[in-house]
RNA sequence: GGCGAGUUGGCGGAGUGGUUACGCAGCGGAUUGCAAAUCCGUGUACGCGGGUUCGAAUCCCGCACUCGCCUCCA
């Protein structure tokens, strides 16, 4: 069996993990609030997670992995965009604007999440059909003297609870004496946090023993943990912005209403993203959607192995020079790769993921399969990463094209030799490209036999700025083949055909 | 102000108390009419100042800088 060595920001420290269960791991990740796009931030543990699930499968058995992410689908955000939406003309009431706004970004965010490669966990709950529970939970906190209830309100009662402020490693006595927050009077403790708040009439809101009401944020997460995880479970991932508050009410309430559990044994956070070394915000500019990049044409993969290419507990950054990268490295791995079968994972890179997922590492080792043609090994390995490259090859952007076709019949020696031009590239190419590009080919390749060096030069130099790199290849019998390479499939057939 | 993370070669990015990360770019060679592609080879590093040690980029202390959270943003 292997081991798995994550760290545990709970402790700050490397540690072995076990799960509680073999038979079934059990991973929660908090999940978007849905009112609009992904952007490329919340991409990210999305596919962190993804490999953390896919080694999981691979390690105890796709069977044993429960894997449970949850929708946020009540939230101030998702009203105030409601609001919005109504102040533009929407007519229609609140909350049915509200359901279809969260349905529409549910299915983009599935969308979105599937181009990166990532699998859809076992559970997606959506936090409004886990109310009941959530009610009884808050309930429960009451009856135990960890909540209270304030003009409609029920807060948590931080002080009920010694290790508050432990996860994030901040007291609260400190947290005060720092806080630029802006206390609301009913509040026993500046730092207690609201489990359930008035809504009015046409907002969401559902009939609870405080009233007519929503719950806060962080209750849901701890509410569906345990309906589906238990009152332990092995991991509880998310972004490290959620450390605190979300992660650390989460541990909380979880731990006051279920004091017979551990709540989540590890806790996993992985860095912000950055965009061209800076902060990724409106403000900036350089705020956008995993949606943005697929419709300029970056593949999903390609953010995919952007993203890996970069440790998790560390900020990455987004550059289009890395992009670009992943693009090359993918299309060639995929080149290779697509002739042969899955053979088993490398060694060295499930060492590398069951190393706290050192994804850069073990992308370095995809790279050292490639170069000593360990195809096999490559494909399968890759896969584990979420790379599947016979898929990849038969994406527009990664499939190789070739188109050959004979030149004129060369005589050499006293013997007649029959060279080829070929066109190469990625993706489909129109005929008339095809045949505008061949036709190229034989002009230079006619100069070029001709020896007439300057004319096939300055044909060279045209055609590369078009995107084209016209190539020669001696074969075996000493006779020149042309070949032309294109950088794009969106070249103008007529510009070509008017190089001389 | 409080808490936390980080600072590696031209760029990106791992790792380690003493030995090649890896990729891209660069350089040299093979090859080529010249190129390209390919193949072979190759250099450059560990923020600053102290300390521990036979030996530190790797451990400890201090400093500088960067970033994140503390504002229901992943």
């Amino acid at each position: 069996m292997v081991e798995l060595t994550l760290h545990n920001t709970r402790t700050r420290r490397d540690e072995r993990f076990a799960p509680l269960d073999p038979g079934d791991v059990r991973m929660y990740v908090c999940g978007p609030t849905v009112y609009d796009r992904a952007h490329l931030g919340n991409a990210r543990p999305v596919v962190v997670f993804d490999v953390l699930y896919r080694l999981l499968r691979h390690v105890y058995g796709e069977s044993h992995v429960t894997y449970v992410r949850n929708f946020t689908d009540v939230d101030d955000k998702i009203n105030a965009r409601a609001r919005e939406l109504q102040a533009d003309g929407d007519t229609r009431a609140m909350v049915e604007i509200i359901r279809e706004l969260t349905d529409e970004t549910v299915r983009w965010y599935h969308e979105d999440m599937d181009a990166l490669g990532a699998l859809r966990p076992d559970r997606e709950p959506r936090a409004t059909e886990y109310i009941p529970q959530m009610i009884a939970m808050i309930s429960e906190l009451v009856a135990r003297g960890c909540a209270y209830e304030a003009e409609g309100h029920v807060l948590f009662d931080v002080r009920s609870f010694p290790d508050y402020g432990r996860l994030s490693g901040r007291s609260v006595d400190d947290m005060i004496a720092g806080a630029r927050v802006e206390v609301a009077p009913y509040k026993r403790d500046p730092m207690d946090f609201v489990l359930w708040k008035p809504s009015a009439a046409d907002e969401p809101g559902w009939d609870s023993p405080w009233g007519f009401g929503r719950p806060g944020w962080h209750i849901e997460c701890s509410a569906m943990s345990h309906e589906l995880l238990g009152a332990t479970f092995d991991i509880h991932g998310g972004g490290i912005d959620l450390q605190f508050p979300h992660h650390e009410n989460e541990v909380a309430q979880s731990c006051c209403a279920h004091p017979e559990g551990d709540f989540a044994r590890f806790w996993l956070h992985n860095e912000m993203v950055q965009v061209e070394g800076r902060k990724m915000s409106k403000s900036l500019g350089n705020f956008f959607t995993v949606r943005d990049l697929l419709d300029q044409g970056i593949p999903g993969e390609v953010i995919r192995f952007v993203m890996l290419g970069t440790h998790y507990r560390k900020p990455m950054d987004w550059t289009e020079k890395r992009a670009q990268e992943a693009k090359a490295t993918l299309q060639r791995w995929a080149d290779f790769g697509e002739a042969g079968p899955d053979g088993d994972v490398d060694p060295e890179v499930l060492e590398a993921l069951s190393d706290d997922l050192n994804t850069p590492a073990a992308i370095a080792r995809l790279n050292e399969l490639f170069k000593t043609g360990k195809r096999t090994s490559l494909n399968a390995s890759a896969r584990l990463l979420g790379f599947d490259l016979k898929a990849i090859s038969d994406r527009d952007w990664a499939k190789r094209y070739v188109a050959t076709e004979d030149d004129d019949p060369v005589s050499k020696d006293g013997h007649n030799f029959q060279p080829t031009v070929s066109v190469m590239g990625w993706g489909e190419i129109s005929d008339e490209l095809r045949d505008s590009c061949l036709g190229l080919v034989r002009r230079w390749m006619a100069h070029r036999r001709a020896r007439d060096w300057a004319q096939a030069d300055r044909l060279r130099s045209e055609a590369g700025e078009l995107g084209i790199e016209l190539r020669a290849t001696k074969s075996a019998n000493g006779v020149s083949q042309g070949m032309a390479q294109l950088e794009s499939t969106h070249i103008d057939p007529e510009k070509i055909g008017s190089l001389r």
